[in-house]
DNA sequence: ATTAGGGTTAGTG
DNA sequence: CACTAACCCTAAT
C-alpha cells in the first residue's frame, strides 16, 4: 500500500557503517541523529538502523544474531555477480582497548584519559556530548554502571582543569593546552673538562681524552635523563594522588549534600 | 525514550 | 515455496 518497502542505498549503507565505527553499535538514536549521517540517514527511524545492522552483520559472512530455526544453506554462490560488493567487509568493530583490564573500575586519572581519548578521537568540530563521549569509551571497553555518573564530574574536573572545554552541552579539546614539557634548552654549564680544538694535532693523548670526555658527557646525559623520568614519575604520581583526593572529595561532598537533604547531620 | 530480539510482510527467483 | 530484506511489535531498561 503506502508502503512499498525502501530499499537502502550504498549511501545509507555507508553512513550506517560509518556511524558504528564512531558510537559503537547500538547507539541507533545516537547515529540517526548526528549531523554527520543525517543527512544520509534522515528517512531512516533508529529502529531501521538496528535492523538494517542485522541485515548486513548476519548476511554475508558474518554470522549475525539473525540465524535461527530458519533452514541457512551453505550458499554455493555459483556466478561471480556480486564479487565486488564484498570487498570492504570491514574490520569495523574490535578496537583493542585502551588499557588491558578485566577489574571494572578505573582510578579517576584513567577515566580522564579515556575521556580525553574520546573526545579527540571524535574529532567533532563543534565538540561531542556526553552521550557520544560514552558511547565512544563504551565501544571499546567494558566500564561500571557507576561509569556514566562518575563522568559528568570527571568533565566537569577537566573543563576546570582546562584541558576541555564546554561549548553548550559539548565538550572539546582544549587547543591552548600546555600539555608539552617546556624542555628548556640545554644550559651549557662552565664544567666542561676541555674543549677539544686543536683538530691538526692529534695525539693518542688528544684522542684519550677526547672519549673520555665523551664518556663523561654521555654519562652525564644519561644521568640527567634519568632524573627527568624520575621527575615525570613523581609528578604522575602527584598527579593521581591530587584526583585522588579530589574525587573522595567529592564523593564526601555529594554524601553531605545528600545527607543535609534529608536530615539534619549530627557533627560533634 | 531507546534498544534488542522475535514476528510479519513484500519482493524475487 | 524458499529465501531475503524491510518493516512491525513488544518486553526490558
Amino acid at each position: 500500500m503506502g508502503n512499498p518497502k525502501q530499499k537502502w542505498t550504498a549511501e545509507e549503507e555507508e553512513a550506517l557503517r560509518a556511524g558504528v565505527a564512531k558510537y559503537g553499535k547500538g547507539n541507533w538514536k545516537l547515529i540517526q541523529r548526528d549531523p554527520e549521517f543525517s543527512p544520509f540517514l534522515f528517512a531512516r527511524s533508529n529502529i531501521d538502523l538496528k535492523d538494517k545492522w542485522r541485515n548486513l552483520s548476519g548476511g554475508p559472512g558474518g554470522n549475525g544474531s539473525r540465524e535461527k530455526s530458519r533452514s541457512s544453506k551453505p550458499k554455493p554462490s555459483t556466478d561471480g555477480q556480486q564479487s565486488s560488493a564484498v570487498v570492504k567487509q570491514s574490520a569495523l568493530p574490535k578496537v583493542k582497548p585502551l588499557i588491558d583490564d578485566s577489574s571494572k573500575s578505573f582510578t579517576p586519572n584513567q577515566y580522564n584519559e579515556m575521556i580525553i581519548e574520546a573526545v579527540s578521537a571524535l574529532k567533532e568540530p563543534n565538540g561531542s556530548d556526553n552521550r557520544a563521549i560514552v558511547g565512544y569509551i563504551e565501544q571499546r571497553q567494558e566500564v561500571p554502571q557507576s561509569f556514566k555518573k562518575q563522568l559528568c564530574s570527571r568533565l566537569k574536573r577537566l573543563v576546570a582543569l582546562e584541558k576541555l572545554e564546554k561549548v553548550d552541552n559539548r565538550y572539546k579539546i582544549r587547543k591552548d593546552e600546555t600539555f608539552g614539557i617546556k624542555i628548556p634548552s640545554p644550559k651549557q654549564k662552565g664544567m666542561r673538562p676541555k674543549q677539544l680544538q686543536n683538530t691538526d694535532h692529534i695525539t693518542c693523548d688528544a684522542v684519550e681524552e677526547a672519549s673520555v670526555t665523551a664518556a663523561y658527557l654521555i654519562a652525564e646525559a644519561e644521568n640527567k635523563s634519568f632524573l627527568a623520568a624520575e621527575a615525570v614519575k613523581e609528578a604522575e604520581r602527584v598527579s593521581k594522588v591530587a584526583e585522588d583526593t579530589d574525587s573522595l572529595l567529592q564523593l564526601a561532598k555529594e554524601i553531605f549534600e545528600t545527607c543535609s537533604q534529608d536530615e539534619i547531620v549530627l557533627i560533634a
